[in-house]
DNA sequence: ATTAGCACTCTATCTTATCGAGTGCTAACA
DNA sequence: TGTTAGCACTCGATAAGATAGAGTGCTAAT
């Protein structure tokens, strides 16, 4: 366990290098009007506290600098919510005030007010679509032998995709098909469509249309949709200006990995349980992602339904900050997009 | 004029710095063994061609670099067609034999073949949709208070948007307007529609239906479409790997700019006639582009939608490699995607 | 237990020296 | 007159000292 003057040192070696992005000397902490303690002293503890793994030094005879380990057991144990000033958070909930703007546009701005807010690096994860549950199905026919399908989920979302018709399809048939599928897959969440059309509508189609087999297999293309929702960036370029990133082979290899969908959505964890997480460094699991943290939190759209923020920033990253910014936004974030739904936004 | 021999060493400045990003001396051009004249000879018309501006130093006592004079110069009078390796040539070609794959599934996947076979960044801009016609228009209910408004295009793209309905509107109310505007509308292009809209069908929706004022306004928001195509890119962090860009701040502004969307679409110039086109350096009126060459193609759905292909890479950049591959690509996507349009893909 | 003092270490920065590639000029040559 | 060999000169790149300063760890005094 740690002494309480270990934990205060630890405190402003955090602190200090988070805002300074240089490694902090005993001379510097000693200066702290709070530390009543002398230099040599702290040199003692920072040896103590080095040896215990929290911090570290970049050579012989430099300052200290947190180790992960060291930033894991400040935001664990010593970080304090900070209020936030009126200004920042009224910017945040303006985004909210306005009714009319799109779901799609609110997370948009969430995600370019937050990498302001915080000069870091926003990704928003959008609601995932398979959750949603049909309202509609629709078949637009484009020429002889195309056609759109049409799927209008509960909170109006719309799924489209092109497909082939077989040849001398007719008008009624296609009536025919939309009556059928808009009969029995109402309310049905994306997610189980395909398996709802094979069990149920499959059988149906197939007594009434001629050709069936073929509108079936594009049916089940159609349904086919993908795993996880959109990704919103904001504040893509700001971790160029992080001094830690001055190193052109880091910030190669972290916009590569920006521009993987897949990767990224694995850095963000969506299927988390609730709450604010935070992973630094290499608890990232990603050789790019070394130097960085990753902070995110979910919000809910209904009951079932969510996406999560998160922030990328070095690990040197203001965490009281960015948390509670993290924390306004969540929760305006559910409100806003539950209203949307229910109240007809 | 230049003489044949400026216009032999000046070609070979510019296909040797291309390749090794290293200013060119006159003993490594009288290696070449097509040239038949002396290291002291090529000094001599290496101050010339320097006196003339297609060539500088980096210094003093440097060899010569093209300068964007010498780059003009040989875009324009010095490249010959390079005819591209089979495989290369099948690679692209692949890309439009799968008949099942969508419009976007086309595109995007171009600009990632492209980047690749260049390692420069590929930028698409899609067809704009403003060009497409009307072909059905479809109002969904989804609470009491809301609804989803979809529009249908000639080819197969979908517009949708969610607006807020009057209170006590009835499901024969929707019916009614969808019908109106069905008929209407029908085959009117995007870009045109709004002012459609107000000419012929307000009047009409205000005698049969009441409350229609909060549906037209609604209406008119739906009807307000972007400007331009989308953007899909390729390759975005190639640049990255290019020596020219070991310079952070470059690669900042570089990277700020292409997330700006608008910005991107005003280095493409989409409006542009027909043809390739290159910009070099400044003529790209952007100071994050000093460096960089844009070459641009247009390519055409049916008759009168196009889209832009770009290329961006260096100034130093293999040019005639790049046109060729622009020119397949270009024509190859112009066939593809109005052969999907025509023959129902 | 705390702290002042001091030798020591290591980085960052500045100078200086050296090497080599490449030029421009002059004079010789065909 | 056009071409070329020869040579002094320039400049960048690299390496090797030299110096200053920030910070540590240890020891001895308080």
């Amino acid at each position: 366990m740690l002494t309480n003057r270990q934990l205060q040192i630890l405190q402003v070696i955090v602190d200090d290098f988070v805002t300074s992005a240089q490694p902090v000397g005993s001379r510097q902490i000693s200066k702290k009007d709070w530390i009543t303690f002398s230099p040599a002293t702290i040199r003692n503890e920072m040896s103590d506290l080095e040896e215990l793994g929290f911090i570290e030094k970049t050579h012989t005879s430099s300052g200290r600098v947190p180790s992960e380990k060291g930033y894991r057991f400040y935001v664990d144990h010593l970080l304090k919510p900070k209020t936030m000033s009126v200004q920042e958070i009224r910017s945040i909930q303006s985004l909210f005030q306005n009714q009319i703007i799109e779901m799609e546009q609110v997370i948009r701005e969430s995600a370019n007010i937050l990498s302001e807010l915080t000069t870091y690096t926003t990704i928003l994860l959008g609601p995932n679509v398979r959750n949603h549950r049909v309202k509609r199905f629709q078949i637009v026919p484009l020429t002889e032998q195309t056609a759109v399908a049409i799927i209008v989920t509960d909170n109006g979302h719309v799924e489209n995709q092109t497909f082939n018709l077989p040849k001398g399809f007719s008008p009624s048939d296609i009536e025919k098909i939309v009556n059928i599928l808009n009969d029995r897959l109402n309310g049905i969440p994306l997610l189980e469509l395909q398996r709802k059309l094979e069990l149920e509508t499959v059988e149906v189609l197939r007594q009434h249309i001629s050709k069936a087999d073929s509108i079936i297999s594009s049916l089940m293309n159609i349904t086919t949709f993908q795993n996880d929702g959109k990704l919103y960036f904001g504040g893509k370029t700001n971790m160029l200006n992080q001094p830690e990133f001055h190193d052109l082979n880091k910030v190669r290899m972290l916009m590569e990995l920006m521009d993987k969908e897949n990767q990224v959505i694995s850095l963000l964890h969506p299927d988390d349980h609730q709450g604010i997480h935070i992973r630094i460094g290499s608890e990232n699991n990603h050789l790019a992602m070394e130097d960085c943290s990753v902070i995110t939190a979910s919000y809910l759209i209904g009951d079932d339904q969510q996406g999560s923020i998160a922030i990328i920033g070095p690990t040197r990253m203001d965490y009281q900050r960015v948390i509670s910014l993290l924390d306004i936004m969540r929760s305006g974030l559910t409100r806003a997009l539950s209203n949307k739904l229910s109240d007809g936004f």
